[in-house]
DNA sequence: CGCGCTATTTTGAGTAGTCAAAATAATTTA
DNA sequence: TAAATTATTTTGACTACTCAAAATAGCGCG
């Protein structure tokens, strides 16, 4: 079985790549690791030979389709963790990243199957990133964000692609929770600035950077 | 914070410590460890010189003040979480114990109040074992077994102190559970037998060690 | 083409936890 | 009380993971 550490490196490089071309670079890794890049290389090395990985010395480094159950499987644990979190126990949204990080690595099969159930078998998790099928299937999608769609055009939020306390406690204070529904009245590049309107509320102003961490998709119907 | 390998050593100490006198020899330690006694030396002296216990040289361990909060904190999420499996995950309560063995170094207390409240504050887990409280006080009640107890007495069970899989699997089919009513018909020292007869069913023979790990107080009212 | 910047890799060292086997202490037996 | 048995401790070695700092490779630019 792999360590806690093992499944760490395969998930972030899962994580890493998703969307993105394949090959995710050390200084990336270590980043999201948060250890030295040196680190990162003894680490990955030790990682390919036990055929988790594929490593291009001075590329990069991408999963093998053993890695990628691996990767997979602990990203469904964490997602349905953090779904259960916060619709069972109703912990603050903003802190459940937290305690997903951990109790990923600690939890069964079988006791996942069964939160599962128990939750009614959610397609995403509280942030809307799409949990892993138990066949490992990822439900990839392309959204626009609110720095890339259509102005003046009804849209509701369907994820939000960050997962620090303190993006998370700003968006839920601005009612910007997936399912919400708002427009972007206007954009202003070199400012860096973009207007929102929610329902119920007045317009805003949301950097440019915010607003491409939030994904929407057209209102229709 | 100690290591999940620290809180498990505390642990057992205090489990090992149970009712019988506060020394817990290197032997009994490292097999309930599962380690050879020379690597639970080692880490005795480590522990004794973080201040988590005392150490007798050649005599034993024993925990203190801190080493003894550290312990029931993880013993309260251990039987907690297993509570939290059967009861409302409707898990085997046979195989609980090999999962919370794991969750219980993964937990946070702010994840275990939010357990705690959904089960209703339960005072003991799913094998009848006592659930410390949240400031630390763990109620030991001393209990006669089904071979101690007297003949003939109706008797309710309390508790299984074993928590193998393949002993639980046992008591579960021969409908020994906590709650479950019987009395003990006769026991025959010589013979190493106890014979018990439950509520519906009809007489069955028990092994002495067996029944000693069947905890029992007299039915009153 | 060669120089310099940047990312990556290598090297050397340290911590946590473990085992096998030898040394030692304590206790039991004769 | 001396020898034998048993439990504990010590020693030396190994794995997994990490960092700091030095070496190297792969650019991009002049
Ligand atoms: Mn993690
Ligand atoms: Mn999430
Ligand atoms: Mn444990
Ligand atoms: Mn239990």
């Amino acid at each position: 079985m792999p360590s806690s550490t093992v499944e760490n490196y395969l998930k972030h490089i899962l994580l890493l790549s998703e969307g993105a071309q394949d090959l995710v670079s050390m200084g990336e890794l270590a980043a999201a690791l948060a250890v030295v890049p040196g680190t990162a290389t003894t680490m990955i090395k030790a990682l390919a030979r036990e055929g988790y990985v594929a490593h291009q010395p001075r590329q990069g480094v991408s999963l093998t389709p053993s890695g990628r159950t691996v990767a997979l499987s602990v990203l469904r644990k964490h997602r349905l963790v953090e779904t259960f979190l916060v619709n069972v126990l109703k912990m603050d949204w903003a802190s459940v990243h937290a305690e997903a990080e951990q109790l990923e690595h600690a939890i069964s099969d079988e006791v996942l199957d069964r939160l599962d159930a128990l939750l009614g078998y959610p397609a995403t998790d509280p942030h809307g990133d799409p949990i892993p099928s138990r066949k490992g299937k990822l439900n990839f999608q392309v959204y626009a964000s609110l720095a890339t769609c259509a102005l003046k055009q009804p849209l509701r939020i369907v994820r939000i692609t960050e997962q620090t306390a303190e993006f998370l406690q700003f968006a839920d204070q601005n009612n910007l929770l997936p399912g919400s529904t708002l427009s972007v009245t206007g954009r202003n590049l070199t400012a860096g600035l973009a207007t929102i309107k929610t329902a119920g509320t007045r317009a805003q102003a949301l950097s440019i950077t915010a607003a491409g961490k939030i994904l929407v998709e057209p209102l229709r119907r």
